[in-house]
This record gives structure tokens, sequence and C-alpha cells, in this order.
DNA sequence: CTACTTGCAAATCATTTGCAGATGA
DNA sequence: TCATCTGCAAATGATTTGCAAGTAG
């Protein structure tokens, strides 16, 4: 399919680890083994997960004493500094999802099995836009959240 | 503007007391002192706020020991299972603010002061609806969050 | 080297709960 | 009467922090 040039590497996307390396370096931290476990245990699954779920990803290397709780928490917080990784509170605890390498999307969030279903809409943002305009506001990013009842959870009810 | 005959109540909202009263007694529970000095206090203001803003306000009542933290809480739950407050997480705390008496909207929230400013778009609804036949998904109700910056906190950095 | 990190244990802090006495219907 | 409430003190539980030892650069 291509011949023997390339184009440049443009809007190539980093992988996660040496996007949040970058990150560290130009702030002055250290890129540490347990950043590096977390990281890439972060990035290898592609769903929405909270603390305990990520160190039950994370049990062996914890078992271990290779990752510490406090650690995985600090850790995700600078995740969210960087801005790979967005946070949202749901149920009394902090629910993360990727912002990096991932597209941006809205939620539909069953109550009554706790699914979160992802869709994006165009229009949506320039309703927004069209709002903050209206107030003089300056948008960074939004969030919408639609509560309700999934298909299946209505069959089953 | 009008003859010597009335319509009837079509539509008339009940006092925020004496709606919630409604509410207690559909639950087989009481109407205390305590839960009506909340009631009342709560829909006396029409910010958003949290429990110890609310506390503030009762402030003489719990110095009194006339109502206590913990039936503030109580109280604030069961104003949000009977559909009178809506409550959202900022910051690590539960924010409430009026459901019942009050239209809904959506929310611009500044990330330099805090403050939360009000829109309505009927459009967004449209979307919103939309997006949730797409996935067979039935609405109960929204939430959406623009976080940015106000006009005001613009000109003062 | 030495400033940044980590794990541990302990602290936080908003919110919740157990319980005995108080109270609404 | 008596089931429902309330205030108190204590518990919870996710997240954070102080600190001494470990480690990246």
């Amino acid at each position: 399919m291509s011949g023997s040039f390339t184009l440049g590497p443009v809007h190539v996307k980093l992988p996660p680890a040496e996007r949040f390396g970058q990150f560290l370096e130009s702030r002055g931290k250290r890129i540490t083994r347990q950043r590096r476990l977390i990281v890439d245990t972060v990035f290898s699954h592609h769903d929405h997960f909270d603390a305990d779920e990520l160190m039950d990803h994370l049990q062996e290397l914890i078992a271990q004493r290779k990752v510490s709780r406090p650690t995985v928490y600090r850790t995700l917080s600078e995740l969210v500094e960087a801005g790979m990784l967005r946070t949202m509170t749901l149920g009394g605890r902090s629910v993360y999802e990727h912002e990096y390498g991932y597209p941006s999307h809205d939620h539909l969030y069953c109550q009554m099995c706790n699914k979160l279903i992802e869709f994006h809409s165009a229009e949506l943002e320039q309703i927004r836009d069209a709002a903050a305009r209206e107030h003089d506001f300056e948008v960074i990013s939004h969030r919408m959240f639609v509560t309700g009842t999934c298909a299946e959870c209505r069959r089953n009810r």
C-alpha cells in the first residue's frame, strides 16, 4: 500500500506510557517502576473503572508489594492532571475513563444495572457552545449524563 | 383580568412543606418538627447548597438542639427520594438543588470561582431523546455540566 | 549525590449507623 | 399505645497524608 517514503509522524499518537512520561518530565517528576505499571494497566482495559477495580487488576503486584494503594491513588490523580483520564463521581466513589486516545462521548446511565452506554453527538457540542456564548463563558469540556433504564433492564422488569 | 369565576386549581403547586407532607404520609412516615424546619429552610433559598451550608442556615436550631446533623442528612435523602431535590457531587461532597417548583436546567461550572450558572435548552433535550432512542434507552432525567471559565474570572486572570 | 517516591500506618472527613429515650398519630 | 424519630456517640470507608527508607537521574 505504500512506497518507500513515509509521511512524517503527524498526528501520530504516542503510546500512553510515553505520553505520561513526557508529562512527568515536563514537571520534573520521575518515571518510576510503579508509575509505569499503573499506566500500562490503566490503558490495557477500555472500561470505566474505580480505584478498587484498578487494584484488582494489580492484585498480584500489590500482594508482592511492588505497588501500594496510596501510589495507585497518587498516580490516578497525576493521570487526570496529565489530561489522560477523566473522572466523575458515581455512588460516592471516583470513576475514571480514558481521555487519551479515546473519542469524546457522553453517557446513558442505567440506574437498574449501573451500566454506562456511550454515545456521541456533534449537535450536542454545538448547543453547548451556543449556550456558553450566550453567557460569555469559555468552555473547557463538558459532561452529559442521561439517567434512565436500558433496553435489557426494561425487558427483565 | 378575570370575572367572578375561577378555574379549578389545575397545575397549582403545593407549598414544599405540604408536598413533602404528602410524600411522608404516602410512606407511613411522620411529619415531625425537625422535618418541617428542614424543608422550610431548604426551600427558602434558591441556591445550590451542601449539607454544611444548610446547617449554617439552621445553626441556631442546631445550637438549641432542635435539629441535629444526622437528621439533616436523613431529611435531605428523603427530599431526594421525594423528587423534590436533585443531588450531584462536586469536589467530594453532595450538592443539592431544588427540583420541586423550579424549572429544569443545565449548568455552566466555572472551575476558577466554582460558580454554577444555569441555562436551559429545549434542543438539548431533543438531542438527548434522539440519542436515547437510538440505544433503546428510556430516559428518566439528565444532567449536563459544562466546565470552563466564566467571563468575570477571565477578566481577572 | 539528593530530590523525588514509595509503602506503611495513621489521619481525614463527609456521611451513616446503633441505640436508648422522645414523640407523632 | 407503639411504631416511627431523634440526638448522641461511634462507626464507616474512600481517599489522603506524615514520615523514614528507597530510588531515579
